[in-house]
Formats: C-alpha cells, structure tokens, sequence
DNA sequence: TTATCATTTTGCTACTTGACCAAATGACCA
DNA sequence: TGGTCATTTGGTCAAGTAGCAAAATGATAA
C-alpha cells in the first residue's frame, strides 16, 4: 500500500502534476519542462527525480538533453474524473 | 492545478490510501475505518477530513456514527492501473 | 437532566518536504 | 583536449505533516 501510496504522492504537487499534463501531448526535455513550471531548474530535476523513481516517466537521453515521457496515459484520465470531483465539490 | 494536486496529495498517504480502498466495497463507520489502519482515532479522523475537504468521500452520520463512502470510483480504477505501473517498475 | 458513546478538535513534538543557490558531473563539438 | 551547455547533487532554511494524548462536541439513552 506504501508503493502504491508514493505513485499519488508523486502526482500530489502541482509543479509535477503540471508537468505530467503537460507530458501528455508528448516527450519535453527538461529545460521545456522548467518553462511549463517556472523554477530553478534544480528544483525542476529534483520532480522529476521523484516522477522517474515511481515509475510515472520514462527518460531518454539523445544528444545534450534528457528527455520526458509519460509512461501512465490512464493518469490523465484520472485527472478528468478528478477535474469532474472538483467541481461537484464546489456545487455541493 | 493546486487544487487538482490536492486530491493527488489526499491519496498519497498509506492509511488514506486504504481507507480509499477499504470504502470501495461500501460505506464504512470511522471506528471501522479505524481497524482498516491501526492508528489513533484521532489520527483516523484527521486524515478523513482531508479525504472529505477534497471531495473524495461523503459522510453521513446517523445514530452516534459517521459513515464515509467514496465518491469517485474511478480512484479504484486508477489504482489498478498505477498497480501495473508499480509491477513494470519492478521489471524493469 | 445526566451519563455515555462516537467522533472531532486542540496542543504538542518529531519528522519530512520544497525552495533556492552554489558546485559538480557528463556529453557533445570544435 | 578544452569549452560549453544541460542536468544533477549537496547544503541549508522555512514550512508543512503525522502521530498520540487529552479536552471538547454532539447525539442518544437512561
């Protein structure tokens, strides 16, 4: 349950939660992801360090840069169950 | 984004998790939920007033309990599928 | 009303997390 | 081989979180 736990967690900030959607519509190095998020591209390295590790992103290195890919598409389809959550939430 | 976050943060928490999970066969009373996890009922209810502030669960109280039931089923989905992400991990 | 039961809130301590900066690594190209 | 760019690592600080214990709430039963 612990494991399973780490994969929410993972996805329980917004900075990495913005970069996974932003994932979705293809690979992004991580000086493309730094400019979905706008911090220090250390900080940037260290999500995406905690997305890897879970398992959530794959990674490819070609040439200087390293390169992000989602591996979950069903994450996004979770997120719009999420989305339809929030908004009952904000009706009731 | 913050806010989307906030329901991945919810469930990424061991005992939350399995309280998420425990509801999934129908609702359970907090002294239930309690047993699933094995903390302090203290602790069993902070954690389900974040369960609830996201709008995961409902509650009900009737009698002199509250019962808890989950709200998005598609979490249980999600979760089988972060459970295939967790055993390539490990393959890989 | 008073006692009781289930739950919630409050108070506290220890631990974890996230941010930045600075420095180190690693890969490519001239 | 040295320069340069992209990325990662290490250190530090402030802020957030988890847990238990004890007090408070709120509904029911006597």
């Amino acid at each position: 349950m612990a494991a399973r736990a780490e994969i929410f967690k993972a996805l329980g900030h917004p900075a990495r939660l913005a970069m996974v959607v932003a994932m979705g519509d293809g690979e992004l190095c991580v000086c493309e992801l730094q400019e979905v998020v706008g911090l220090d591209m250390s900080t940037v390295s260290k999500h995406l360090t905690v997305l890897r590790h879970v398992g959530l992103v794959d990674t490819e290195k070609r040439g200087k840069q390293v390169f992000y890919s989602l591996r979950c598409q069903c994450t996004l389809g979770f997120l719009n169950c999420v989305d339809d959550a929030l908004k009952e939430r904000q009706h009731g």
